[in-house]
DNA sequence: CGGCAGTTTGATGTTACTCAATTTAAGTGG
DNA sequence: CCACTTAAATTGAGTAACATCAAACTGCCG
């Protein structure tokens, strides 16, 4: 296996098996999946991936980094829809839609993987882990977009930004081992006050006092949680 | 055809081919099909449907009349996640997963279709018209989502009840032909507020700004436009 | 040292919420 | 046809939450 490193989000929520970036794919693959393996492409912080309504052949799956699925509005603000954590999916609806509905833009450094549509689309029929993998994607955003919506729609700033920590920590935990009480979430208030709704001097407020309470404390892109119940009692949707 | 009435909703959204609900099945049915049809259920307004969190072993169609699926919050408020009109899956994601993670209430009286889950799966590998339509499902829930999202989280009181009707419009317009600038309507303006995250006493207010601006008027569950460019202008979300 | 991006803080303004009263419309039973 | 009831919509007054504007502060990097 020299020369390879393993792409270890890809691989194990089922869309196929992913080489790495900037290396040779492998000499001796494993027998069947050489043909699928991705393309793969660097994207610097800040930058992005993506724009609305841009037409693409490519599944796009975030293998290393963090980044986010955004609209861009008229009057200058933006709502950030979604998180993307390494192995998300961009979306699971690209899987048979050409044309992306958002935006997308790298939060950290990002590596992303680029599956052909068409190709993985004929191997849908064939191998049923994929279908599982893009209905647990399908509704994992279905299921993570409503509670937004109703975070958006029916709470208050404090409440969204702890509801806001409380998803994005049982994400993390998903992957990793869960390191104590802190997080790294690569995150600038203003990217919590455009998923929140908010703007970035309420966040900022918000904030204060979460950290005056001894609540959490988010600072150098690391959340420390406190008071987990206090937190919970404060962002859970019931 | 005596003794049948056609479910043209079930029947043009590609999940198979639905029966009437109070009438025998057709003696004579289509080859291929006859297996393949779902049991009716009549529920009446402002019954629920479905509860948080259920299992249930059906996929649920929308044939007749509109309902909606919410998210019921501890503090006694409620959020509206999305409208289902006559051809809507409650969710796409229902076809894989067998829990529900929202709530379903009928706005007006409806007619449910329910196919078994195991059966819809079943015939997923071999016909292609139902992935597409899953598929075409799962993109509008994921579009249709994340717009409001960002009206939510984004935009006004007025902009976000423009948005709503222009998009309660598009969608109805999708079905049936378009009568001039009347829609139907079923809503309280409860529900508006729901939706759209306000109380019931500014959307009210906001409704009366409205019909005096001459821009639209609601009353009696029948829409009326009379200023669609500026509808347009404060609604739409670019 | 200067510049820049991000955060914090204060003062003020606006939007939408809350509470409460009134009006309207649609039954329902006499 | 007329009380009576009930759900929904409207209106007003007061308030809370969050936005806006502006200034100061921090850490970082060239």
């Amino acid at each position: 296996m020299n020369g390879i490193s393993l792409c270890a989000a890809c691989q194990h929520r089922g869309l196929g098996f992913c080489g790495a970036v900037l290396e040779t794919p492998p000499t001796d693959p494993r027998p069947g999946v050489e043909k699928h393996w991705p393309r793969h492409q660097l994207v610097r912080a800040g930058e992005n991936v993506l724009a609305r309504n841009q037409v693409s052949e490519d599944i796009f799956v975030l293998c290393i980094g963090w980044a986010f699925r955004f609209f861009q509005l008229a009057n200058g603000r933006r709502q950030i829809l979604r998180f993307l954590l390494p192995g998300d999916l961009f979306s699971a609806a690209s899987v048979f839609e050409q044309r992306y509905h958002f935006s997308v833009k790298a939060l950290t450094e990002i590596q992303v993987g680029r599956f052909g549509r068409a190709g993985v689309q004929a191997r849908l029929a064939a191998n049923p882990g994929i279908v599982a993998a893009l209905a647990r994607s399908c509704a994992a955003e279905t299921n993570d977009a409503d509670e937004l919506l109703a975070a958006l729609g029916q709470r208050s700033a404090e409440e969204r930004i702890a509801y806001l920590f409380l998803h994005l920590m049982k994400r993390i935990s998903a992957l990793n081992v869960i390191r104590e009480q802190r997080y790294r979430l690569p995150l600038r208030q203003q990217h919590i006050a455009d998923a929140a709704g908010l703007t970035a001097v309420h966040v900022s407020r918000v904030l204060g006092h979460f950290r005056d309470r001894g609540v959490v404390e988010l600072s150098e892109g690391v959340l420390q949680v406190r008071d987990l119940s206090e937190l919970e009692r404060i962002g859970s949707l019931n």
